[in-house]
DNA sequence: TTCTGGCACTCGACCGAGTGGAGCGCTGAC
DNA sequence: GTCAGCGCTCCACTCGGTCGAGTGCCAGAA
C-alpha cells in the first residue's frame, strides 16, 4: 500500500480517483476513452491506457474480461478511501434530517433503534449501532427480590431510567428481610456512583475489610458484585438489512443469505464493530478485510461515539463496496456525534 | 369451492392430486403424458387432456403459456390441502429431532426462540411463534420501586420465573414505604392467582368496596390494576427468514424485500397469526388469501398450541406456496403439541 | 524518454433464424 | 365416454453474424 501510494504520481492518482468515482456512480467498467475525457487531464486515451496498465500491475484495478473497461480492486478502493477521497460535508438537509430524528427524552434502547433506523434510511443501506457500555452511568438503586430457594432477582436502576434484571443463583438461601437490609446497605453506600466505580468499590471492600464485616454485609457486597458483575452480553441493533437486496452487485442469493444470516446472528457483526471501537475516527472495512468470506462486495463504514469524552460504542453501516463513500462517511460521522450528545443529556429525573 | 369439489369425480381428483404432488416435487409444469403415466390410472394422455381442460375451466390449474404443462392455481392448492391431501405422520427421526430441542427448564422466551428455530430448521422455511398470552399464569409477586417524582417501577414475577417490568407514570407521588405497604397488601391478597383472575379481582374490588377502603389501599389496587393492566404488546418470534432466499419462485427481489420487511415489522405477521388463533387445528393460508400482496407465491401453515386445554398462542411456518404440505403440516402440528406440553410443565420453584 | 495516433484483435451483447421438443386442442372412430 | 392421431403453438436452445467498446502494441512525434 505504502509502496503503491508512493509510486503513484499525481496523474495516475487523478486517473485512479476519476475511475473509481465514475465506477461508483455508474457501476460500469470504465474504459480509457471515457476516462481520458472525464479526468480533466489533457492526455490521450492511449496514455491513459498505459497508466491503467501500470495501475493494473499494482493490483489497484482489473478488467472483468479482455476488452471490458477496468473496475477497482479492493486494494484500489483502499487507496481511494485512504488518500484520494475528498469527503464532502453532509448537506444541511441531511444534518437536519438526522438531527430531527433524535428525541433526547427517549430511553437508551429507543435511541439505539432510532439511530440505526436513521442510518439505514439516510444511506439506504443497513445501519447498525453497538449498544453503549454502561461504564460511567450512575447506579440509582439496587433491589433484591427472593424468587425461590436460592434464586434471587436483582434489579438495577441505572441513570434513573434504565432498568436491568438479573437472576442470581446462590448457594445459600436468604430471607426477604435479609435481602432488604442488604439492599439498603448497598444503596446507602453506592447510589449515585458510576457502575464502574461501584464495581471497583465492591471489589476493594471485599478485599480490605473482609474480616471486619459481619456475614450479612459480606453477603450484600457479594451480591452487589454479582449483580453489577458482567454487563449484559453486549448487543447490537441492526436495521434496514433489506435495503441490501436492492444492490445487484450483491444479487448472489447464497452470499445474500449468509449476509442476512450474519445480521440475525449478530455475532460476527459484533466482532467487526468491536474492532473499530478503539479508533477515534471513522473507519472503513473493504470487502474481505474483516476476514469474512461472505463479506465480498461489501464494505463497512463505522464511527465510534462518545459521551463526556469517553468512547462508549460504535455505529456504522454495511453496504456494497461500490458505495458513495464521500456521502456515507460524513453521515456516519455526524450521526455518531449526534448520538453521543443525545446520550450525554442525562434526563435523569426529568418529569414525565 | 363447494361447487368445484362436488363437481369433481374420483378420476379428476386423482389427476389433480397427482398433478399437484408432481409439481410440488419438481417445480415443473406437468403435461398430460407425464400425468397419464404417473397417476396410476389406466387412461390415455388424451383423456387426461380432456380432464385437465375441465380443471382449467374450474380455475384449479392453468398453463403459464400455450403448450406448457399445467400448474396449480391458488384455488387448486386450496382444494388440494382441504380434501385431497393425505397427511403423512412425521417420521420418528423428525419427532425425535423436534422433541430433543425442547428444554423443559427453559424460560418462556427461550422456549419460543428454540421453537421457531426448530420449525425453520426442520422445514427449511421461516418459522414463527406467537408468544403465549399470559392469561392463566400465576402471579407470584408484585413489587414497586420509586424511580423519581411520580415514576414508579412495577415488577411482576410470574410463574416463579418470568419477570416483567413496567414503568408507571402517576399523578401523585408515593414514598417508598407507602409503596412497600401497598405491595405487601397486594401480595397477600393476590399472590398465586392467575393474572386473569387478578385483573378481575382488582376491578371488582375497586367497584364494590371503593368507599370502605382507605386511600392507600385504593391506590394500591389502582396500582395493581395498572401494573397488570395491558399485557405486553403481544409479540412474535421469527426465525430462519433467510431460508426463503433459496426458493427460486420467490426470487423477485422486490417481493423478497417486502417479505423480509414484513418479518422485521412483525405487524402483518402478527395479523396473520391472530387470524388463526381461533381455530383449533392446523390452518393454511395460500397466496393472497391473507389479503396481502407481497404474499403472492407464499403460503402459511399454522397451528395453535394450548396449555391445560386452553389455546394460548399460535405457531407456524411461512414458505413458498409450492411446499411439501404433507411433510410440513404434521411437523407444525407436532411442534405445536410439544410446545404446549413443554409450557405445561411449570417448573415454578424448581431448584437451579 | 514520454506521449500520441493508429491498427489489429478480443470479447461480450444483441439479433434473427432455425430446430427440437413438449404439450395442447380438435376430430373422428370405437 | 374413451382413445389415437394430427396439426399447431410456443418455448428453449443453438448457431452465426454483426456491432461496439476497449485493449495492447507499435512506430513516430515532441
Amino acid at each position: 500500500m505504502e509502496n503503491a501510494f508512493t509510486n503513484l504520481d499525481a496523474r495516475a492518482r487523478t486517473l485512479l480517483r476519476t475511475l473509481i468515482e465514475s465506477y461508483i456512480r455508474d457501476g460500469q467498467p470504465v474504459g480509457s476513452r471515457t476516462l481520458a475525457r472525464t479526468s480533466g487531464l489533457s492526455v490521450s486515451a492511449a496514455t491513459v491506457r498505459n497508466v491503467m496498465a501500470d495501475l493494473e500491475d499494482m493490483g489497484l484495478i482489473h478488467s472483468p474480461h479482455t476488452s471490458a473497461g477496468r473496475i477497482p480492486t479492493p486494494a484500489g478502493y483502499r487507496l481511494f478511501v485512504d488518500s484520494l477521497l475528498e469527503v464532502r460535508n453532509p448537506s444541511p438537509e441531511e444534518i437536519r434530517a438526522i438531527q430531527s430524528g433524535f428525541d433526547p427524552n427517549a430511553s437508551t434502547q429507543d435511541l439505539m433503534d432510532t439511530t440505526s433506523n436513521l442510518l439505514s434510511r439516510v444511506t439506504r443501506m443497513a445501519g447498525m449501532v453497538r449498544l453503549p457500555r454502561h461504564r460511567n452511568v450512575a447506579l440509582s438503586q439496587i433491589e433484591f427480590l427472593r424468587l425461590g430457594e436460592g434464586r434471587i432477582l436483582a434489579i438495577l436502576v441505572i441513570d434513573g431510567k434504565e432498568v436491568q434484571n438479573r437472576v442470581l443463583e446462590l448457594e445459600r438461601d436468604f430471607g426477604q428481610d435479609e435481602l432488604q437490609r442488604m439492599a439498603n446497605y448497598l444503596n446507602a453506600h453506592l447510589a449515585g456512583k458510576s457502575l464502574h466505580a461501584v464495581r471497583a468499590e465492591l471489589l476493594r471492600e471485599m478485599r480490605e475489610v473482609r474480616d471486619d464485616l459481619d456475614a450479612m454485609m459480606l453477603a450484600a457486597i457479594d451480591l452487589g458484585e454479582q449483580a453489577v458483575g458482567d454487563e449484559d452480553p453486549d448487543d447490537v441493533v441492526v436495521a434496514g438489512q433489506t435495503h441490501l437486496l436492492g444492490y445487484e452487485e450483491l444479487a448472489d442469493m447464497e452470499r445474500l443469505r449468509q449476509l442476512l444470516e450474519a445480521f440475525n446472528e449478530k455475532q460476527e457483526i459484533l466482532g467487526i464493530l468491536d474492532q473499530c471501537i478503539r479508533s477515534d475516527r471513522v473507519q472503513i472495512f473493504i470487502g474481505r478485510e474483516s476476514g469474512l468470506d461472505w463479506f465480498e462486495n461489501c464494505s463497512v463504514v463505522t464511527a465510534p461515539y462518545s459521551v463526556d469524552g469517553e468512547v462508549v460504542g460504535v455505529l456504522g453501516v454495511i453496504g456494497p463496496t461500490r458505495m458513495s463513500y464521500e456521502r456515507v462517511i460524513p453521515i456516519v460521522d455526524v450521526t455518531a456525534r449526534l448520538l453521543g450528545s443525545a446520550l450525554g443529556d442525562h434526563p435523569a429525573n426529568d418529569p414525565k
